[in-house]
Formats: structure tokens, C-alpha cells, sequence
DNA sequence: TTTGGCACTCTACACAATGGAGTGCTAAAC
DNA sequence: GTTTAGCACTCCATTGTGTAGAGTGCCAAA
């Protein structure tokens, strides 16, 4: 492995055209096909000597000595840092989207179905999107239904319109009045507060003087705690499994059994977005190529995910999972796209409080 | 075919035998197989006869000549109509499954969660859980949260503790106080009815004589118009798809696909459960095996399904998909059992108004 | 009616033979 | 020095052949 020493504009340019080949066919490519496609002519022997060459240098590889060459992960590593065309999403398909988005949502669910559906159909790849970190939400309202025998259920409202509920047993017997009372002592307190600021609030009522206040703000705590609480695993929309069959690649079961494993378990998905967007990232578009993800799992796999932004603020990640051999200048383009709008509704529906 | 043919008690024993054996071993079984693990002594050849006339009938079947035999989709279907032991579920398992209920549930949909997984790790299949009809729900409570810019969050809570939203834009501009009078008059009017009457009634209200009334009742209709429109579709959880992997006859990619489609798509899900579970159904537990189903993605695997009850009123079914080559005993015990928990459950929050 | 025996069929597997694609190397051409 | 034609070589994929094994159907004897 010379890895370190830089191509010569002959080298790039075959591994560029190795590679797109490779992407649309996804057959070993041979020196013959490279010759007839490029531009500037050059012998199959000549172009052998190179190949011969970018293999050396780890960018390249056999799966048998009378095959043609396939990528390397760290081939298609130096494809997409450095060889690859960025291309724009047309404009007619922006306006497309833009349309969807501006008519199919009517609830923060549709917000993100809709992105993953239409990531995973423009793509052609499998789509994934994580709900937002829970700090960027705060509360907007906050709201109590009693239901049978002392039970309630506990609704919060986020700024963005999302919904966290449960199903919670009244420490003492209430009065509907009382219960009004309650709901109506959150909701003054709590209001635009972020999740971790009201738990502390109302922890911090445990020593004040007006005793309403201290036991209101006990039993609210009681109600809303585990609302409030970290709860670490955030929800994951994925969409366009079936994507996946299209790809040669994973016509073997022994290949398609672990990627669908990871596609069933949020937990996985969360890891491995994770793994890719970790806080609060600067950068655009992340892309994750076979072996350098974090999962055993994905390994045959690369992702091309990208932060989406509320407000200035990245709080989630969206993006898709396909084959390593991924057309990874139209992928990148449409995730970071997408993520935009995404961001963009995410961010009207959160900013006019 | 001599289906109309009553079976002879050796044939059924034989026919018992073979199934029973094909559902452990997913192999075709032979005559000399069956012949030392039947309980009175018969030499092979004759065994052989028996089965040549269930071949006859159509019990049975040959995947080749030099094979043994394997049951029919009409041989299942007598097996699972006269033949298997009924079984019931282990009393120790019942406390498990109903401790897991009384522990876990915190919210609505935690409840379809956990059926839906606790049956697929139970039988080993993919489980299936459709959410209740819509008409056998009532509305419990009515909220408006206001967004940005004339935009309201429209909340419905139903009497099981389901939730309905959207994002409606309000017809007019409204104070904080007008919406709140707005929610008011829609908690008071509309509580505990259906949302069929509650169409109907706010409809109603275009020729009362109050105008107030009249006015609120128009604003309301336009913001909860699309929750309560029967919008059809049910949603559908599915747990345990990974389970298909370990059955050997869905080894295959040709025959794993379809099944897997249709586990994705849950508008087919739906329909295959409508058709097993199709309106108020008398009955508990209903088998559908191979072509007995109406999906054509589908033929390759049964579904045991079972209505659940609000109030002994069947509203939602239960299930599980496996190949053909099922427990159909232990699974059907199982639907069974759980669907009775699940409506238990179901009936207990939506009954103590 | 039951059973042992036997010929027959078909699959699954192993093994060899063949064709083709692609390479690496070398020596000649530019 | 670089490029290229030629050639031997390697390996895969496909096809064909042979064999062992499982299971059947049928017949004649018990």
C-alpha cells in the first residue's frame, strides 16, 4: 500500500472511470471496457499497467486473478473526497418537492414519513430519519384527561407539535376541578421550557413557601417525570427496505440477512446515525463507506446522511443506506436536500411561538 | 379428487402422522419414516397404500417421484379442522403473559406494541395487531393548541386513550380566548359520542336558531372535518419479521420477497386481516392457509388470526404469519390467549367512562 | 388384507471438461 | 522512456456425466 503518494491525473481519471462503470454495472470492470470508454485512448495494456498500479495501492481489487477490478472501500473513499462530480438536484425536482412538502403535511408524523418516503424513492436506496434530539423541543402545552378509576392521561405538546404521552395513576384521589387546577398550574410554569429545565423547576418547588405551589408541583412531577426523562432511544422512520432487492449485491441471503437485521432494530439505526452526525455538526453531508461504520452488521453497506437543522440548531439526522457500490453524487445531493427542507418546515413550525 | 370421501380412522391416524412429522422435519416424510413412529405396527408397504389414496383425495402430495410425501393446502386444512390436538397454553406462561400486561403498559400504543411482540417471540412467526376500528371509539376530550400564525393543533382523545391530530389553519383569525371557548363548546357537545355522530351533530347545528352556536359549530366542523372522516386505512404493528429467516422454505429469495412486501406494505396487511376477520366475527380463532388467502404474495404461508373485543365487540384482529408448515395448534392457542388479554385490556380502559 | 421383494425413478452431489474473460509479462514499436 | 501487440496463464461459470440414496409402485406370496 503506497496510499500516501498522489495520483497522477492518469490514475484518477481511471480510477474515476473504473468506478463509474463499476457503480452501473456492478461487474468487475476490465481494462478493455475502460479503454473504449475514455477519452483520451489508450491501450487495454496500457491501462492495465495503471490498474495495476491503483491496486497497489489499495484502491482497487480482484475478486479473482482472471477478473476485472472492483473499488476498494478506501477506493471509493478518494472517489468521493476527491474524484466524484457534485452534481445539483434539477431544479424541476426541487420544485417537486418543495410542492409535497408545502401540501402533504398535516402532522408532524407526515413530516418525517414524507421525508424518508421521498428520500427512498428518489434515491432508490433505503431512507432513514431520526426524530429530533429531545432538547431541542420544548414544551408548549401541557395536558391532563382523566380517564377511569383515578388513572389519567398525561398529553405534552412540544413547540414543533410533537406528542408525548402516557397513561399515569393519580398519587391521591382529585376532583375534575382539581385536576384543571393542576393542568392549568403546568401550563403557566412550564411554557416554553425545554424538558430538562422544567424537570429541575419543579424539583425546585420542593422548598418553597406557598404550599399550593409545593404540592402542585409534586404531583405534576409525579405525572410527568417519566414524560420528562431522557429516554435516550429517539424514533427512527425508515422507508424503502424493499430498495434493497434491486441491488445484485444482496441477491445473497447471507449478505441481505444482517442489513435487514439493522433495518428492523432502532437501536442499530440510532448507533449508526449516531455514529455519523454525533452532536452538534458543522459539516453537511457525511458519508460512512462499507467498513467504516460502526456496525458488524452494515459492513457491506455505506450510508450518506445528513444533519437537518432547526433553527440554525442540528438536531437530527436523515439520510439513506444502500450498497457500497451507491451512486453516492445523486445520493448526496438529494439527502442534503432534503435535509434542508426538512429543516426548513421543522424550523417554521417551531419558530412562531 | 374424492374429497366428499369420509376418512377411514387409519387414514386419519397416517394423515395426522405425516403432517405432524412434516412440521418438525420441513422435510417430505416417507413411508418407512412413518411406520416406526406409529403406534400400532405397519410394515411400509402398506402405509404406502394408505398414502397413495390421500394422495388420491389430495391430502398429500409428491415434490417428485423418488420423494416422500408433503401435506396439501387442503391436507392442512383437514388436519387443522379434525385432526390436531387442541391444545392450551401453559398456565405458567398465561401468568407470564398477563403480568407482562399489567406491567408494561404505560400508553395506547404500548399495548399493540407488546401483543404484537409478545406473540411473535412466543410462536416464533410474525405477529400482526390492527388498531381498532374506528367506530367503536368515542371522543374522551377535545384540545386547540395554538401554533404560529393562525395555525391550531387539533388534539382528540378517544375513550381508550387514542389519539387523533393535525395541523388545521384557522378560517378566521381568533383570540386565545375565542379558541378556548371553541374547545369548550366541542368538549361539551361532542364528549362520549362516536365520531359518525359526531359528524352529524355539528353539521346539525347550520340551522340552530343560536348563532353562537351556530358560528362555533361551523368553526369546529372545519378544524376536526378530517379527523373524523372515516379516512379507511388502520394501522397495523408487526413484530418479528426476522422470524421468516429461520424457516427453511423461505430460504429461497424468490419465495422470501413477496412476504416480505406484503410485511410492508400495510395496506395488504390490512386487507388479508379484513378478509380473515371481516366484520363483527362470532368466531375466535380463523386459520387461513396457503391459497386459501386472497393475496397472491401470500400464498405461500398461513395467517392465524382472531378478532378482539371492546365490550364483547369484535374491533380489531390479531395474528400471526408463518409458512404453511405451521404449529397451527400452539399457534392458535396462542393468538387466541393474547387476543383475549389484549381485548381485556382494551375493554377495561375504554369502560370506566 | 398385509407384507417382503424388486425394479424403477428422480434428486443431490461430486467430478471432470470446456469456453471465455481478463490478467501479467515480455519484447518490439514509437 | 512510454506504449502496445502478443501470448501464456489463471480462474470462474457452465455443462455434462456418473453415482449413491431415498422412496415409490407393483406383484406375488403369506
Amino acid at each position: 500500500m503506497k496510499q500516501d503518494i498522489p495520483l497522477t491525473e492518469r490514475q484518477k481519471v481511471i480510477l474515476q472511470a473504473i468506478i463509474n462503470t463499476y457503480i452501473t454495472t456492478a461487474e468487475a470492470v476490465g481494462s478493455r471496457t475502460i479503454a473504449k470508454k475514455m477519452a483520451f485512448r489508450l491501450s487495454p495494456a496500457s491501462i492495465r499497467n495503471v490498474m495495476s498500479d491503483l491496486e497497489e495501492m489499495g484502491y482497487i481489487c480482484q475478486p479473482h486473478t482472471s477478473a476485472g477490478r472492483i473499488p476498494t472501500d478506501t477506493g471509493y473513499r478518494v472517489y468521493v473526497d476527491n474524484l466524484m462530480e457534485i452534481r445539483r438536484v434539477e431544479l424541476e425536482e426541487q420544485h417537486h418537492i418543495e410542492e409535497l412538502y408545502r401540501s402533504r403535511v398535516k402532522q408532524l408524523e407526515d413530516l418525517f414519513e414524507l421525508s424518508s418516503r421521498l428520500l427512498s424513492i428518489l434515491t432508490h436506496y433505503t431512507a432513514v430519519v431520526q426524530t429530533p434530539r429531545m432538547e431541542t423541543e420544548t414544551i408548549k402545552h401541557v395536558e391532563l384527561v382523566p380517564l377511569s378509576s383515578g388513572k389519567t392521561l398525561v398529553l405534552l405538546v412540544t413547540n414543533i407539535g410533537g406528542i408525548r404521552k402516557q397513561v399515569a395513576i393519580l398519587p391521591e384521589a382529585m376532583t375534575t376541578s382539581e385536576i384543571d387546577q393542576l393542568a392549568t398550574f403546568l401550563n403557566k410554569k412550564l411554557q416554553a421550557l425545554s424538558f430538562a429545565s422544567a424537570r429541575a423547576l419543579m424539583g425546585s418547588f420542593d422548598d418553597s413557601a406557598d404550599p399550593q405551589d409545593k404540592r402542585l408541583a409534586a404531583l405534576g412531577l409525579s405525572l410527568l417525570s417519566e414524560l420528562l426523562a431522557e429516554n435516550g432511544e429517539r424514533y427512527v422512520y425508515l422507508e424503502g427496505r424493499e430498495n434493497i432487492f434491486d441491488q445484485p449485491e444482496f441477491r445473497n441471503l447471507d449478505r441481505l440477512r444482517p442489513l435487514l437485521r439493522v433495518f428492523d432494530e432502532k437501536r442499530l439505526l440510532n448507533e449508526l446515525l449516531e455514529y455519523c452526525i454525533p452532536e452538534d455538526m458543522p459539516i453537511n453531508v457525511c458519508i460512512r463507506i462499507g467498513s467504516e461504520n460502526p456496525l458488524d452488521d452494515a459492513r457491506e453497506c455505506s450510508i450518506v446522511v445528513s444533519p437537518y437543522r432547526i433553527g440554525g440548531r442540528a438536531t437530527g439526522a436523515i439520510g439513506v443506506i444502500g450498497p457500497t457500490r451507491m451512486q453516492y453524487s445523486r445520493a448526496s445531493s438529494l439527502v442534503a436536500f432534503v435535509a434542508g427542507q426538512l429543516g426548513h418546515v421543522l424550523t417554521e413550525l417551531s419558530g412562531g411561538d
